[in-house]
DNA sequence: AACCCGGGGCC
DNA sequence: GGCCCAGGGTT
């Protein structure tokens, strides 16, 4: 038996023997549900989407239901999962499969690729789930699970890692079932070939795998780049006005696109002096109006992969009757509008929400 | 090819 | 504090 053949048999035999994770969309048929999972896991463990896949499907049962909703329903409801682009790519290609395929969704991988939001990998996840089409997906997973057994070191974010990755996966995939190879190699990876600490003693491919051999594990998979974290710094304002909370939607192509968030400002950097960062904020932007100090709130951190973000909230009493802006939202019900974690946890800290 | 987009968990 | 996660879109 060739290197290649043992190691797509070992793997379909480990996921036989009830190693399965349980999850809801598995081995689901439904190219709807088998979307929404894909599209909720991208860049997120199974336990941090799960919650939201089983909300999702409660609030829009079918494609019909997603497609007829307002996009800020669809934000609202994605709140705190992060990579937003996600959601508004859901709801669009939503749309989009209603109007043109008339609500059924599309089988091939050549198909799905087309729609926003689909790249490489989910569309071979959903075509093979679906449709048994035999394309192998290529994730973080099925990169780490071929980079140590076949001790691949080849970059992986590079164009020619890349394609050596997916031509690897895709002869390895079993014709006869694809989808049942797909799920195995993922979970595998997931569960037992993990980035630290796998757990080779279990691994039922220990005795071949070349990175485990040369003692490489710990080395493989080799990627190139570093992410740089930048540094954003923000003041928002927490304001009362006689017609309610002000808010704002953010529209332009940055972080957090289509959510709301308290009227904010963004600084080089703080000072020593905070309030007066703030104060000239406040006779800067609103030089007709004139508020009362509540609070200064506490310099708060959020970590991103490749942002941290600071924010120090601000919270004031306008004295005015007037609004303070036309391009604001003002609202006493928070809980309707879409917002970045950190503001949600500001919220929470405040006993708002 | 480089850069952008979140949040959480693990070490 | 760094790394990784059922990645994809834009430039």
């Amino acid at each position: 038996m060739n290197r290649e053949l043992h190691f797509t048999q070992k793997l379909l035999a480990w996921h036989r023997n009830d190693n399965k994770r349980i999850m809801p969309w598995k081995g689901e048929k439904n190219a709807y549900k088998v979307w929404l999972s894909e599209i909720i896991l991208q860049q997120t463990k199974v336990e941090q989407g799960l919650a939201y896949y089983l909300r999702f499907l409660e609030t829009f049962p079918n494609l019909r239901d997603l497609a007829e909703a307002e996009e800020d329903e669809v934000l609202r409801l994605w709140q705190g999962l992060g990579y937003y682009s996600r959601a508004r790519n859901l709801h669009f290609t939503a749309k989009e499969v209603q109007a043109k395929y008339g609500g059924i969704f599309p089988k091939s991988s050549t198909e799905l690729i087309q729609l926003k939001g689909i790249g490489e990998y989910t569309a071979a996840a959903i075509s093979s789930f679906v449709n048994k089409e035999p394309i192998a997906v290529v994730d973080g997973n099925v990169i780490r699970v071929l980079a140590r057994y076949f001790r691949i070191q080849l970059p992986f974010d590079s164009a020619e890692g890349k394609n050596f990755f997916r031509e690897k996966a895709n002869h390895l995939i079993d014709q006869q079932n694809p989808d049942l190879y797909n799920q195995a190699i993922m979970d595998f990876g997931a569960t037992i070939c993990k980035p630290k600490n796998p757990d080779c003693a279990a691994c039922p491919l220990m005795d071949s795998c070349l990175a485990k051999q040369d003692n490489l594990i710990s080395e493989l998979p080799l990627k190139t780049k570093k992410v740089a974290i930048k540094k954003r710094y923000f003041i928002a304002l927490y304001i009362e006005t006689s017609h309610g909370i002000a808010l704002q939607k953010r529209e332009e192509e940055d972080i957090w696109k289509g959510l709301y968030q308290l009227p904010s400002f963004e600084l080089k950097a703080f000072t020593k002096n905070l309030e007066l960062q703030v104060n000239e904020i406040l006779k800067r932007e609103f030089p007709a109006e004139h508020f009362k100090l509540i609070e200064l709130g506490k310099m708060q951190k959020q970590k991103l992969s490749h942002r941290e973000i600071q924010i120090v909230f601000v919270h004031l009493k306008s004295q005015n009757e007037q609004i303070l802006s036309d391009s604001y939202i003002y609202t006493r019900n928070l809980a309707k509008f879409a917002f970045p974690k950190v503001f949600i946890l500001y919220f929470q800290s405040k006993g708002i929400i």
